[in-house]
DNA sequence: GTGCACATGTGACCTGCGCCACTGGCTAGG
DNA sequence: CCTAGCCAGTGGCGCAGGTCACATGTGCAC
């Protein structure tokens, strides 16, 4: 069951079921509990990750102990790449929001495996290429967004990987307290709080414990821009 | 003459001189005038460039017009690697920030190239890495730091690539507009102007035009953090 | 159950910084 | 030389959003 997931991982995505359970026999697996940390920001390791099920946050601690969350990660996306390419120690910490399950893969094993391969190591090159693409646009909505356009977008973001449509909207268990939602926009507690609590009164959306019912999707993308 | 400057990009690190001279004949050569633009945002184009000479600053424009810089590069770096993995429109507009002579290499020649040469390869990945690296701790310090300790920051990282140490300390002629540094830090023109006036009056450093003389590293560090 | 810890909701401040308005200096083109 | 445009410098005003301080849930351990 579990190559069904890894076949989303861009690592998988271009082999066929032979290849992909050859890869697999060669991966461990691992797996966390709910706040439990897989590695921390500055350890070393050069193990590359995939999440075969859970969410895991990735994040990283400021000089006065501040915490800011770079991603969300679920099924089928992989972490630790960096560390791949450009050794030296882990540039975050990886934190189980959810209970997760991981396959793992070292840079050496990953190396042998890629020699010969080039489909799938273009598919690995992309996936840090999109990131980056990523992480440029995040930085852009730093700058021109307001704290209320930055959640919504993130709900967007959230809805987008995780949601499930039902008939009163777009169910988003995003697993993350509002604190973790905060850190990952970039503001506070309280203010993400109240951007959510004004888009439920407009009835753009209902909050649930780690969770939201998107009700109106379109308005939401309309202040999200 | 030129060769030296290829020599510092790390797609040409690793070579020696025959191989380097071999790649330098497959690329072609282009020149801009300060102000003039070689591509925007959403052009297509999957062409790799190398500054030889100049400085480019990397720019996106957000829906309502206001510009964002994502990167000043000097002779030595590279740009459009994205645009290599990711196909794509170019993610960001190149204007040259002074006279500025490039390298280029299409898509194909650099496969072409690359194929057999993994040390190569390796350099260019890792370089990815480490742009994505910094594109996170850019973003951390958009959330954390206030305006003039980004400011400060950013002083010190155009000094620690173009600057030259004198008696009088660390000239950085960064060739950027005040306007220009504020887009890069993600502030308005006048509380960058503000932030350097502060500087200046405490003496870390002495204003220039489009250059600052920095006499107090050390200092201006310690703000940065 | 009772209690404790953690998450959410909300109001009252206070401040960093964006925006506006203006001044003065420097360069370029006539 | 004068004028027009950019660029740098500086003050004032207003507000988004951070920090503080509570109140109210909610779930888990005992």
């Amino acid at each position: 069951m579990d190559n069904d997931v890894l076949r989303q991982a861009p690592l998988f995505s271009a082999l066929d079921d032979e290849a992909a359970t050859a890869l697999r026999t060669s991966m461990s697996e691992s797996r966390l509990q709910r706040g439990d940390v897989l590695f921390h920001e500055g350890d070393s390791g050069d193990k590359l990750y995939i999440v075969l099920d859970g969410k895991v946050k990735l994040g990283r601690t400021s000089s006065d102990g501040r915490e800011n969350l770079l991603a969300i990660l679920g099924p089928g996306q992989m972490f630790g790449e960096l560390s791949l390419f450009d050794p030296g120690p882990r540039s975050a910490t990886v934190t189980a929001v959810t209970d997760a399950a991981f396959a793992s893969l070292s840079h050496d094993d990953l190396l042998r495996w890629l020699e010969g391969r080039p489909v799938v190591a273009r598919g690995l090159l992309s996936q840090i290429a999109s990131r980056l693409r990523k992480a440029n646009d995040v930085n852009a909505d730093l700058v021109f967004s307001d704290v209320p356009g930055r959640v919504a977008k993130a709900l967007l973001d959230l809805a987008d990987r995780f949601g499930r449509t039902a008939d009163d909207g777009v169910h988003v268990h995003h697993d993350l307290t509002q604190e973790e939602l905060a850190q990952l926009v970039g503001a506070s507690r309280e203010t993400v709080n109240k951007a959510l609590a004004d888009f439920a009164s407009r009835g753009w959306l209902r909050l649930e414990p780690r969770s939201v019912v998107i009700m109106d999707i379109e308005r939401l993308a309309r202040r999200a821009r």
